[in-house]
DNA sequence: TCACGGATTCGT
DNA sequence: CGAATCCGTGAT
């Protein structure tokens, strides 16, 4: 069952534990479809939080975040990687999921590149889009870890330690 | 118009 | 530990 509107529209925290254990969805244009358990995710709130773009205000990257939650948010870090990130909650609240981890593929860039991301993603439509989407999980997670996000030093003393990265592997868990 | 650096990964 | 590789963002 694929997850709808009022789904991705809940508080950014709950939709991220949420997406654990869900499936991801990448339908290719030759017919192939790759399927992916997601196992690991952070979750991105606000202007208030240095660790979410969104901390820079409304700009053009970051405007996708201001929309209603249901749109796909996606960016070039390092200049190789496409990260997938799903917008959730409601309009003006900036909010968004990195999708980090499968069951399948772990790591973020990975994940974007086996889903051949780009910039055309950017604002893609998880309710509609015949290319992305993500169904409901079949079989809820055990137990959901809750680490610090990966990579935001930058984001100073409180937001780098906020415990808003969740995972079901208890194997992939890691400092850093 | 310019310089900086990143929600990463891989190889040394 | 450092390179790869590019563009959004903020400063000039």
């Amino acid at each position: 069952m694929q997850l709808n509107s009022d789904f991705y529209q809940q508080d950014v925290i709950s939709v991220a534990k949420m997406l654990l254990g869900a499936i991801l969805v990448r339908q290719f244009d030759d017919g192939t479809q790759l399927r992916l358990t997601i196992s690991e995710v952070e979750a991105y709130k606000g202007e208030d939080d240095l660790g979410c773009h969104a901390s820079k205000g409304r700009t053009p990257r970051t405007e996708i975040m201001y929309c209603q939650g249901g749109k796909v948010y996606v960016y070039l870090i390092y200049g190789m990687y496409w990260l997938l990130n799903v917008v959730t909650g409601h309009k003006d609240h900036p909010e968004a999921v990195l999708i980090r981890g499968s069951k399948e593929i772990y790591g973020p860039g990975k994940i974007g590149k086996a889903l051949h991301l780009d910039k055309s993603f950017y604002g893609e439509n998880l309710c509609t889009s015949k290319r992305i989407w993500i169904e409901k999980a079949i079989n809820k997670p055990e137990k959901i870890y809750e680490l610090p996000r990966v990579g935001i030093d930058y984001a100073g003393p409180h937001w780098s330690k906020v415990l808003w990265r969740f995972t079901t592997e208890e194997e992939k868990i890691r400092k850093k």
